[in-house]
DNA sequence: AATTTCACCGATAGTACTATCGGTGAAAAA
DNA sequence: TTTTTCACCGATAGTACTATCGGTGAAATT
């Protein structure tokens, strides 16, 4: 009710911040092929026309939202990272690990549906955006792998540290998108999976790395007899 | 240059396939964004009213593309499935059951591509495709672990189960994809990485479901102590 | 041979969106 | 107070696509 009397540039400011939100509500409820102008410009309030005084154009507003939205989401695992740090014990902090970017993934949902459907597509004014946030999440799994003991020191392991950061990355997103559809509620349950995942997988790597090859590791006896 | 007589039927059907090609092409290199009956119809080689001729609207293409592809997918998942069976050893048949999926998505990339594209995509014709194929990936998956030796007896485990098999095949996808781009070019070897990802992972599951909590497992040291 | 069928064509009405234009009034500057 | 600035407006030209129409000729049927 009170109206504060706004100072025209913050009156701008303000009609420009309701662009870019509009523009992400529709872009997650909607997608990308229903996004338009006309559409943004009515859902922040204003005429069609005064969407180009914003901006120069749709790819312009989505430059823009790209950049705040990667900003945003490396500020998230910023602070989860920090968080992580503060954590008394070792075990916890292992599990925080890997708790890290699914908090972050969790905490700006938009931002992850849109990432992960902009990622291969060829037609997306975000695909950019998609690939470097999916590139930045996997450099961080694997540093996390690394820190877990494992080091890589020739072409072999460092490419299959790189695909078990990638494998870890796409569980992450696949198990953030379940949590958030509300299948999985229990985003620690979630951690904990990651966490094994990725155990199992750095028992690969050990195992590969010392002798030349040994697909039978013995004392091993997981994969039960159940078969036909 | 020999052109056999066709009849008017087969010439119909001819051009209704030649659409079809042209829409997954073009699906699959511009994006479903950049589809529209007149680029179709160019690329089939006919004019753009006669695509009115073969298909109700672009969105009954894409249905029958769906079931077509729905089909194709499914096909090569029985012909792996078949071919892992004829497999000697049981270690070869473990390894068989994470390479399984990995082949069948490698053998149609375009399918791949846009079913990880149009799943998360509100304002795709596509989605219900793209959801339940995954849906049928994930059910492959989670038979597989089960074959692996663990049953899944109350809700919990259940669940678990879900969200091991959900990772996997997340990881199958990132896998699958990093293949076809150039940067893993071994399958045999992302069949490793997901074999020993679903090792740790029903590891797990068995400690859980022997204890009521045991998160630290004993005369497992694989979490070296490097921290930073 | 005569007739019918129909896959394909060009033309076009209708729809949705983009991006520019000149105009307006209130805030800001002079 | 006078002048300037500029965020916003409505109107509109231009573009791209959809879906329908009547027409055409060759295949299929009679």
């Amino acid at each position: 009710m009170t109206t504060p009397p706004l100072s025209r540039s913050e009156a701008k400011d303000q009609t420009r911040r309701r662009l870019i939100r509009a523009a992400l509500a529709i872009l997650d409820q909607e997608g990308e092929a229903e996004l338009s102008t006309v559409k943004v410009a009515k859902a922040a309030g204003i005429a069609q026309s005064s969407f180009y005084v914003h901006f120069k154009d749709m790819q312009d507003l989505l430059r823009v939202l790209a950049e705040e939205g990667g900003e945003r989401l490396r500020g998230a695992m910023r602070e989860a990272r920090r968080k992580a740090r503060e954590e008394p014990g070792d075990l916890d902090r292992h599990r925080e690990t890997f708790r890290i970017p699914l908090e972050a993934s969790c905490r700006h949902p938009e931002l992850l549906r849109i990432q992960l459907r902009a990622r291969h597509d060829p037609s997306s004014s975000l695909r950019d955006f998609a690939v470097r946030t999916a590139a930045a999440y996997r450099d961080h799994h694997a540093a996390d792998l690394a820190a877990l003991g494992y080091t890589a020191d020739d072409e072999r392991d460092r490419r299959r540290l790189e695909m078990i950061a990638e494998g870890i990355n796409a569980a992450t997103n696949a198990l953030a998108i379940g949590h958030l559809e509300g299948r999985y509620p229990d985003l620690d349950e979630c951690a904990d999976i990651l966490t094994a995942l990725s155990r199992g997988a750095l028992r690969l790597l050990r195992h590969e790395a010392t002798g030349p090859r040994n697909p039978s590791p013995p004392g091993e006896p997981e994969a039960g007899g159940s078969e036909g």
